[in-house]
Formats: C-alpha cells, structure tokens, sequence
RNA sequence: GCCCCUAUCGUCCAGCCUGGUCUAGGACAUCGGCCUUUCAAGCCGAAAACACGGGUUCAAAUCCCGUUGGGGGUACCA
C-alpha cells in the first residue's frame, strides 16, 4: 500500500451538480481511503460570471447523498481552509506577488481587444494563437507608471519556451509539452480572482493534497501547473487524470446529451448505491469481474491497476438495470420507507404531480395523513411484492400503481375490455357472472379470488389470458398492471364489485 | 492547423505489463425460447469485437513503428 494520499474534488459553483463531480468524487474518496488518507472537498468560485449561489449546497448535498462524504470541506471545515476560494484571494494575491518578485511572472496590460485583434491576426496567416509576449519584455519604469495610474492589468506566468516540461501521470505514464506549446497562461485576473491553474496549484500545495485526481481535459494545462510548483520551489504532487465520461457521440459529455445534474437522478428514483456503482464501472473493473459492489466492497479490494484509460460512453440504460437490480436486492420495508422518502423529497423540492401519472399516488397520501402516517407506510408496503420486479427506478412506481389509488378508474374502452375475437356483449355476460360470483365469497383473499376466477374459466369456455383481460381492465383499468388476485385482495371486494358494474355499463 | 490523450462485441468491462492456455470471457441492450393471468422478474440460448498496414517472433489481441479513427486542449471558464 502506498502513502496516505490527500485528495481533494474541485467543483466550480456555476449550475447543477455535475455527474462528472461525483465521478472524481468516488476516485478520490477511494484513493484515500484505502490509503489512510483525506479526501478534500474545494469550491473553486473565483468565476464571478458563472457563480450560481444555490449551487454550493447542492454540491455538497448531492455528494452526501451518494456517501462521498469528505473529511475537509466549506460545510464541514478542516486545518487548512477556507475551502472557499473566493475566500481565500488574500492567499492568492500573496502567492501572486511572490512570482512578480522572483520574476517567475509579469503584469500584463494588454486590453482583451487587443488580445482578440492578435488572436485574429494569428489565425489569418495560420500561425498556432497565443500570448505574443508584449508585456513580457516592459520596462520596470513603465510598468510602475502603468500601475501608477491604475492601468488595469493581468499577471501572466513566464512559461520557460525553450525546454520541455514533463510530468508522470499515474494513469497513462510520461507526458511532455515543449513550453513554445504553452502560453503564458493568465494567473490572476483584473478583478484580483485568481484563475483556475493558480488558485488550483496554491490550494492544492496549502491543503496538502499530494494526489491531483482530475479530468483528461486538464493533462495539457499540468505543464502549467509544473511550472508553478517549480516556481515556488514546492514538491509535485502526483498526477492522475481519469478518462473523460462520454456523450452517445463520444464527445464529453454534456448536458444536451445526456442528464448530468445530480439532482435529476435523485429527482427520477435512481438509488445513490446503484449511481456510485455505475459510475465505478465507468473506468474500473471489479476484482472478480462482479458488476454490483457496494462502496464497502470497492474500497476492500480497490486496485489503481483496474483503472482504465479510454473514455466511457455513459449509457443510461445500463445505469437503468442497475439501478432495477438494487431495487430488487432491497427488502420489502427498505423499499416502501425508500419510496415514501423519495416522494417526501419530491414534494420538497416542488415536483408538481401530474393526474395522468402519479396525480393519483400523492392525492391519496395527502388524504391518509401524509408520508409518515403509518396507515400510508401499511398501504405502500403492502404493494411491495406487487411492484418489486416491476419497477427499474423509484419513479416508476406511481404509474403503475394507479389503480390502488385512483378512486375512478375509467377512461379505458371496449378496445382494452373485450379480448380478441369476442364480443363486447358476451364480455359483459363474462363479468356479470364474475360479478356474482364473487359478491358470494365469503373469504377475499388472494387464493380465494383466484380459485373463483379459474372456476370460471372452466365453467364458461375461455380462455385463461381472455377472462384474466377482461378482469384485469375492468378492476385495474389498464391492460398492464400487477398481478391480478393480488391486486384484487388489496383492492378490496366493495370496490372491484363497484369497478366491475362500472364496466358493464361501457 | 498545432499540441496532448486514446483505440477489444452497438455500449460498459476482462484478457495486454509477464507473447502460446483466445475457435477472445462477462455484463447491458437486441433477438429467440422456457415460465406465465398482463407486464416484469427469473432461467436457457443466439447474434455480435481484437481499427488498418508494416515489422519482431516458431508463435502477436498481447511487443515495436506507421497510418487512420475518436476525444481533449489551444480564454482575464473551470
């Protein structure tokens, strides 16, 4: 085993929770823990126009709610915070003027019209756009007359354009730039907020981190942050960049293509043990060649030899049978108190139920005294065995439950009643017949109604799927729906026999 | 354009480092069958891939080179 690696994930504040996050998330929380080590949780908010402030806390409750939890972080504190950035800009402009004094960067105070102008310019005689180093070569008396008439400006790193700068990735080996590749990179806006590669290189070192786990999209901006520790004479922390999570296209992905907020998995019942599963099989592949392992179970036998490099098609369908798969391995009550739950938070949040799919469902919750009433859980419980293999995400459950809530259930036609190749008025004369039959019961149960049903079937000459049709539209109103005697048994006599009436007067 | 990363079934992963055991294994999806009161679930089965071209070697999915494809970067975004 290796050292305690220190960790960190660095979201930006700027929209929903991001897949992606968690992605890097689950690596790193699984990196230091199988090493003893921490596991950081850093706002990069030094982007004032994208800052969205509701976004911080659905970070870090999108990140608790997969059981990410983190040892360091803005909710949770931790030695060697704030692990807000936009705290921390006296941090930052310290580091910044070190570089100006050691010469290692210079103040820049080129216009962005300039820039642009340049950036065209290079593009029309098809030279590779970059920085051209104006202000590189200033004058120290012209840069104190600049300053001292508040010329706005940058601080831009001196990137060394004669060698080349390398690093090891853990994932992929040896990666080298020639520093003519890199520009010199802006590290502290004209706002005063740092940019990303100096806020990420200062922080990183502060915090301790001794492992950067990122995306592949920044292995070309690492030379940058080489340059920077070298720099400030601080040691490299090791680098791992994890394959990008890929659209259908193969393109990164995004959220045209693909959900990615966090919230709208949470929103749609998917369970946070089968999203963190998922997306540990993006990338990684368990020991025995096992699918379903829980958090505990990949941390047992976590091996950095199993991550891979390629970047993965994300493909919800997959994430769908798993997602089905722990619905399956949950028992009864988890279930039911994992629904009622589900749909508690729903209601929360401002989901606006819709008539003709869970209308039903939060209506009759509503009546029987709310999702904590015991009476509701009793319900909701007793459909368990009913929906369990039915329903691949928690969502599910309200449309295909419909007929144990709604308190009417037409809308359906003689097209769903009446089987193929009968007739409307001999179905009719079936259901009337049914009808007494089992008003006459002295049990309803189950197997009380299901030994009526099969009596019938013998009795009248029809076949099994044609009476169980008619029977299951008439009482369920669909011709899908969960098993039929157990539906009937919790739907009750006084309804089904009302229900049936219902269809004989189509 | 330039730079960097990458390449096994439609998709996600095994296998590659340490060449032979690979007529390439598993999973999702697809198709077929069984079970069955519908729909699922479950069970059984089918179809489906080593990007291409050169080397090295007795032997290459595995090692080397090139090509092609895919992706990312190239901002006072992160």
């Amino acid at each position: 085993m290796s050292e305690p690696l220190v960790t960190r994930v660095a979201p930006s504040p700027t929209g929903d929770p991001h897949v992606g996050t968690a992605y890097m998330a689950l690596f790193c929380f699984a990196l230091s823990r199988t090493t003893g080590g921490r596991f950081i949780l850093r706002i990069e908010d030094t982007d004032r126009t994208r800052y969205q402030a509701d976004s911080e806390s659905q970070i870090t409750e999108s990140l608790h709610w997969l059981g990410l939890d983190y040892d360091e972080g803005p909710d949770v504190g931790g030695p060697n915070g704030p692990y807000r950035q936009s705290e921390r800009t006296e941090i930052y402009r310290e580091h910044v003027q070190r570089l100006l004094d050691s010469e290692k960067a210079y103040r820049c105070f080129c216009t962005s019209e300039r820039l642009t102008e340049m950036r065209h310019a290079q593009r029309a005689r098809k030279a590779p756009p970059g920085y051209d180093g104006l202000c590189r070569g200033l004058l120290p008396e012209d840069i104190e007359a600049k300053v001292a008439d508040a010329t706005p400006y940058v601080v831009r790193l001196k990137v060394p354009k004669d060698r080349t700068i390398g690093f090891i990735d853990e994932l992929r080996g040896k990666v080298e730039i020639h520093g003519k590749e890199i520009d010199d990179q802006v590290l502290m806006k004209s706002d005063g907020f740092p940019t990303y590669h100096l806020a990420n290189v200062v922080d990183d070192h502060l915090m301790e981190v001794n492992e950067v786990v990122r995306a592949e999209e920044w292995i070309t901006s690492t030379p940058k942050h080489v340059i920077l520790y070298e720099a400030f004479g601080w040691d490299l922390p090791r680098f791992r960049h994890m394959p990008l999570l890929r659209n259908k296209d193969r393109s990164k992905i995004s959220k045209r293509k693909n959900p990615t907020s966090l919230l709208w998995y949470k929103a749609n019942g998917y369970l946070p043990e089968a999203l963190v599963n998922f997306l540990a099989l993006m990338g990684y592949s368990g020991a025995d060649g096992e699918e379903m392992f829980s958090r505990e179970q990949m941390l047992a036998d976590f091996d950095t030899k199993r991550m891979s490099t390629s970047g993965p098609v994300f493909d919800l369908e997959k994430l769908g049978w798993l997602n089905g798969e722990y619905i399956r391995a949950d028992s009864e009550d988890d279930l039911a108190r994992r629904l009622l739950a589900h749909w508690a938070y729903r209601t929360s949040t401002g989901h606006e139920p819709d008539p003709a799919v869970d209308g039903a469902l939060y209506d009759w919750i509503t009546r029987n005294g709310g999702f904590e009433s015991d009476s509701v859980e009793t319900l909701i419980r007793a459909t368990m065995p009913l929906v369990q293999t039915r329903i691949k995400t928690l969502e599910e459950y309200a449309p295909l439950t419909r007929c144990f809530f709604l308190d009417d259930i037409r809308g359906y036609g003689p097209e769903d009643l009446v089987p193929k190749k009968r007739e409307l008025d001999a179905t009719k004369d079936v259901l009337r017949i049914m009808r007494t039959k089992l008003a006459g019961l002295e049990h309803w149960t189950t197997s009380s109604v299901e030994e009526a049903l099969r009596a019938l079937v013998d009795e009248l000459g029809w076949k099994p799927r044609e009476l169980f049709q008619a029977a299951r539209v008439a009482i369920t109103g669909s011709k899908v729906s969960p098993p039929l005697f157990e539906s009937m048994e919790l739907i009750g006599p006084a309804t089904c026999l009302e229900r049936i009436d219902q269809a004989l007067d189509l």
